[in-house]
DNA sequence: CTGTTAGCGCCTTCAT
DNA sequence: ATGAAGGCGCTAACAG
């Protein structure tokens, strides 16, 4: 293996020279950086990182914290967060919690052990407020809720909602179902919060007997439209909190002869590329996924590089996207 | 920052002694052991890995290269990875390609910078034969094709897409179009291959105007299938290369009132999640893609520790899975 | 079984 | 602008 003396020596320099050529090639003649740089081609010189992390503290390495990359929502986030990285000349770890406290833990310990930077949190419940703010080393959330604190990426999850609600209501819907996601889900609360107000907004009272809880997977949603399609009166629309549960009832619904949007209107949330394609195409609430990711590594980075701490939620603008399937 | 040190002296003990307790436990006294747990508690000692990695020449870091972390097959791959990475004590390093030879490079670099200890490829036409050979570092394929050299793990892309063809024709299909991926995409030159067996075994000519080239993404689908509704004589039957496409194709067949199975019978290829939920429910192959990931990675590590490769092309089982779209 | 000691490869004062 | 030298935190011989 050749390290940094074999340059030296090749180029009949120091090493120190030959590190400042790498690093701050300002700081050094023309003709000394001309030598260095040809000396490292000659030997082949490839830094070795672990030597430089451990010398400078850092890792140049971020943590993504997944609750499934599976999932294509959070796959784009991870995109965009990987863009950035890029540009910024740091690497993704990427840790697939799994929702399992466990892994949180470990990937948590990780951190702690230097491996990484700083984090990205996807899941907007990891940790509580009390035990993030002690958190020795930089998080941001790429995915917060309403009671995410700073430094966040997020949208306005209660105003969509309201917004998905208010144009199914102004299209003559009154009875409208929702399928919600698990009871402790801080994005599942946040929607649900804005179902409410809308109804509440439109003079309909809220019945608890329509919200269904499932678990984000396109089978919940399936179940839950059973279920939906054997209540009476029959509820005339459905909101899911995410697009895979929406399509997932849109099949239960077809595979019963329920036609949607003429029997029953149905809508998604997030926007993954799949909503665009479904039949019927689906009404949906677009977040920008890359965007956000992309964000929440800026704001890491600088957290990281700058000391400095932003203080700010950044909501980011979602669109209310109007297709087929609403009617 | 707490180190080693701190460890040792708060235990009475000597560094040598604390690392050896905390990494090779049964060459320590149950007392001593005792005696470092109590110290690591008390002094909130975690390793620092930097540190370590720089001594052992080992980041326990393996980097997975991604064409495309949003695509729901190759996230699927890479959670297969994660997890079996995890269980065997590695992290991985995402690193998403976007089918960028720059992006390719810049990653290449990374593991040459000792900051991953393996690379798992995800995509087949990553790197020539000649210079993978080369590659001094451990390279291992989780989804290759035909020619992709060992260690390496895939399905047997010919033979999938052969019984697939097989399957329509068996149904009555005789003029079957294709949607095919980018020219010179491995896995489309194999599926493509299996294709033109079934076809020729059938004692069905081939011909090439029933082939199309998408790019792997639902729109190309899209786009692919309303120029086969423009054939004549129109085509009963589509393959598609992957279910993307194939889901883009049937929401262009429904939009020209086409309906499916019925006017033309469509097929994919992964099984993606989203397959099993179209609709219709979308006959196709399943690729057991978290099993490759988890494979490759066993491979890899293996490999990475035991200073052995192995040499064989693990080929792993694929299923025909008949849903409606195809009749 | 435990301690002493010597680096891993690099960066970074501190001199010159 | 360049060089000499020390040390980041840890592990691995080598002694005892």
């Amino acid at each position: 293996m050749t390290t940094i003396l074999d340059v030296a020596r090749a180029a009949g320099l120091s090493t120190a020279t030959v590190s400042r050529a790498l690093r701050e090639p300002e700081k050094v003649t023309e003709k000394t950086r001309a030598k260095v740089f040809k000396a490292v081609e000659a030997v082949n010189y490839r830094p070795n990182m672990l030597a430089r992390n451990l010398r400078t503290d850092k890792s140049f390495t971020l943590l993504v914290l997944v609750p499934g990359i599976a999932n294509p929502f959070f796959a784009n986030v991870t995109a965009g967060i990987e863009a950035t990285a890029w540009k910024r000349g740091y690497s993704v770890l990427l840790g697939d919690t799994r929702d399992s406290p466990e892994r949180e833990e470990h990937y948590a310990r990780l951190v702690e052990t230097r491996l990484a930077d700083g984090v990205i949190q996807l899941s907007p419940d990891y940790a509580p407020a009390e035990s993030r703010r002690q958190a020795p080393y930089p998080v941001v959330h790429a995915c917060g809720c309403e009671l995410t604190e700073a430094p966040s990426v997020r949208i306005d999850n209660v105003g969509a909602m309201h917004e998905v609600v208010a144009h199914l209501i102004a299209r003559g819907h009154r009875r409208i179902a929702a399928i919600s996601g698990p009871q402790a889900n801080a994005h599942a609360i946040d929607r649900l919060k804005g179902y409410r107000q809308a109804l509440e907004a439109a003079g309909i009272a809220f019945d608890p007997g329509l919200v269904l809880h499932g678990s984000f997977r396109m089978q919940s949603g399936f179940e839950a439209a059973r279920e939906i399609l054997a209540m009476s009166p029959r509820p005339t629309a459905i909101v899911s909190i995410n697009d895979e549960m929406a399509i997932g009832a849109i099949q239960a619904l077809a595979a019963q002869g329920v036609s949607v949007p003429s029997d029953i209107a149905v809508t998604g949330f997030d926007d993954i590329d799949f909503a665009a394609h479904s039949t019927p195409a689906l009404t949906t609430v677009r977040q920008p996924a890359a965007e956000m990711g992309a964000k929440a590594c800026e704001l890491l980075i600088d957290w990281i590089e700058d000391k400095a701490r932003d203080e700010a939620v950044h909501i980011l603008p979602h669109t209310l996207v109007v297709r087929e399937s609403s009617g």
